[in-house]
DNA sequence: TCGTAAATGCTAAAATTTTAGCATATTACC
DNA sequence: GGTAATATGCTAAAATTTTAGCATTTACGA
């Protein structure tokens, strides 16, 4: 399957695809409702229903309505997502990536302590250097 | 001005914009090299030129020709190109994000250093929490 | 200086994306 | 069962994006 990310998608399939993400799965109301300047109904089925084509969501029927999901999980998704954007802004360094990301909110001292274990578990457990 | 991420922008524009932020400044030339599924000369120069029109971009002459420069600096681009992921792939949740960040390449143990470090200074140094 | 290579300015056609609308089906409720 | 509300299926028009081509300008070297 293809990355969304860039390549391939239109600007409301991307918008689209976002939405999805977010929310896990949709139907084409919840799309409606968070879609920016928001078109018709019918237009987001539509667009839900190339996607689905494309082969990045499929659906199933909850009752009277279609329920859409990502084909690709939500996890790897996002990595792919997450590599985009630290290949472009960040200078592919990882590091420059997290102090960006640290510095984007204010952590509590907690968030802060289970990030440093996290770091502390990488060096034990990591066979590759 | 407008975040070029998700909204507003053509998928050929976030493309070429993803190659300026890359690169950091273009010619004409090297926007083309780049391209996926490369189009012709005279394509590349119209939209950059839309781009640049639309306050994405600016450019001045070299020799010859146009060297075209993001307007938003590129660590500030990261940033919201950063926000946008983590809230959609990883509930708003730095720590998620860092952790999926970590595990996409293997780290050195000089690297994870650094990290700590960081980390560590930001527990003195925040008022917040 | 003059010619040539390589750039930009501009215009409009081609292709794709985005949209709306009407017809039909399904569910829930009385 | 009948009916209203709310779905989907499908088609085609509208709008935007993407593209190419020709005219013109600019820099550089013989």
């Amino acid at each position: 399957m293809e990355d969304y990310g860039t390549v391939k998608l239109s600007r409301r399939e991307r918008q689209i695809m976002d939405i999805v993400y977010q929310r896990g799965r949709v139907s084409v109301a919840d799309v409606l409702k968070d879609l920016p300047d928001p078109p018709t109904y019918s237009t987001v089925r539509a667009l839900l229903g190339i996607l689905e084509e494309k082969g990045y969501l499929t659906h199933k029927k909850d009752g009277k309505r279609y329920i859409y999901c990502p084909t690709q999980p939500r996890h790897l998704a996002g990595r792919s997502a997450l590599k985009q954007i630290f290949q472009t802004f960040f200078d592919k360094s990882i590091e420059k990536t997290v102090i960006a990301l640290v510095s984007e909110v204010d952590l509590s001292d907690e968030e802060l302590d289970r990030l440093s274990q996290l770091i502390e578990q990488a060096k034990k457990g990591d066979t590759s250097s």
